[in-house]
DNA sequence: GGCTTTTCACCTAGGTGGTAAATT
DNA sequence: AATTTACCACCTAGGTGAAAAGCC
């Protein structure tokens, strides 16, 4: 997934054992898809059949709180997949639907359930974080220009296909304000930040070649 | 280092936690040259002085000991240097001299002194194994063809100096036989197993460039 | 026609020994 | 003269979007 999710985590425990874990889930029962001419994600029928559940735990997990606290949490490593029969322990999603990534800090004590293959167990010790900013439809071929060239422009996997001398307008114009800008951190305790306009959330999916692009209009 | 160390690991408490540890520890007081027309390693005066001291804690570690016991413990993320100002966490060795790895298998309740630049501590907690089969001799530059040849036809990344065609000789013809060899996993509660006649034990530093290589000659 | 899969060139990142130059 | 360093081509491993091919 590609810009990846990156937090920042305060409040915890420092001496406390944590899982971080992400899963995404769908913001409705619909089907997508991309009208050209307006530029636009449309409704196209009702959601296909749940798939299995699929939760990415953090790499670093277990840390204590303090370790947690002390770096920015990235969950550049997430893979997705279409492929409902995938034993990667990728993510699984539908093509063309919309999804939101949620956090999930779970302490060690409430784990006994948690598991890649089911749902994230809720409780006392399991505190959710969705970011609506990082809602995101689900592609495999790209819909939009602007998205293409943003992840070109922002991936260095993708240094290959730049073309720095390419007239750029749109969004493309405003990205290219923001060369330097990186995806922002947000903090769990919802302190205020400043955020781009339009922050477009995309993703890659696994070496399975079942490729997952997310592309979401937001206006 | 090349090729890696791997270790598998027996007797260990299942729901204890363990660290992993390597560290290398001089054979003699000695500084060695290699003398081509006996094809031997020669006392070459006493050693240069001491190092700072250098633990190499296994990357999966803490961990229990049903999850130790249940993989093949890898040291192929070793480092070494000769550069005794180095900040990377590299294992810090002097060229020329002869060392002994060991492999420490101590108990989370033990480690209070484990860090990466304090020798292993001791004591109930800490168990250290050292395998004479492993003792190598540190260079900058290969003193023996066969060890090279060894290298290049063992290590995946130096497929570009492969040349198959080429005539193959004395040792080489061994490793040859020896095709489809494995670096042999010990046991660390002394087994027995079939081990290769002569093993040779190498390695190659870190991409500070500093390079050290061992080549030993047990014969 | 819209969506999906496969294959590909082109990257990042980093592990090899060879070789020439530098150091001691 | 011996040893060490710096740089290089050549690998492994895997993350990119483009384009062609395939599917429904």
């Amino acid at each position: 997934m590609f810009p990846a999710m990156r937090v920042k985590i305060a409040g915890l425990d420092p001496h406390q054992q944590y899982y971080i874990a992400m899963d995404i889930v769908p913001v409705d029962n619909k089907r997508y898809r991309y009208v050209y001419h307006s530029s636009k994600w449309m409704v196209a029928g009702n959601a296909d059949s749940p798939v299995p559940p699929r939760v990415y735990i953090h790499p670093d997990s277990l840390a204590s709180g303090d370790t947690w606290m002390r770096q920015v949490v990235s969950f550049d490593k997430l893979k997705l997949t279409n492929n409902e029969l995938d034993d990667q322990g990728h993510i699984i999603l539908h093509s063309m639907h919309k999804y939101q990534p949620r956090v999930h800090v779970i302490r060690k004590d409430f784990s006994s359930e948690l598991s890649p293959n089911k749902p994230v167990p809720s409780g006392d010790g399991v505190k959710t974080f969705s970011f609506p900013e990082t809602v995101f439809t689900t592609v495999t071929a790209y819909q939009n220009q602007q998205i293409t060239r943003l992840k070109i422009d922002r991936n260095p996997f993708a240094k290959g296909f730049r073309d720095s001398g390419r007239n750029r307008t749109g969004l493309e114009a405003i990205m290219e304000t923001y060369a330097f800008w990186r995806p922002p951190v947000r903090t769990l305790t919802f302190e205020d930040f400043t955020n781009m306009q339009k922050q477009q959330v995309e993703a890659l999916s696994a070496p399975d070649m079942k490729k997952l692009i997310q592309a979401e209009s937001r206006d």
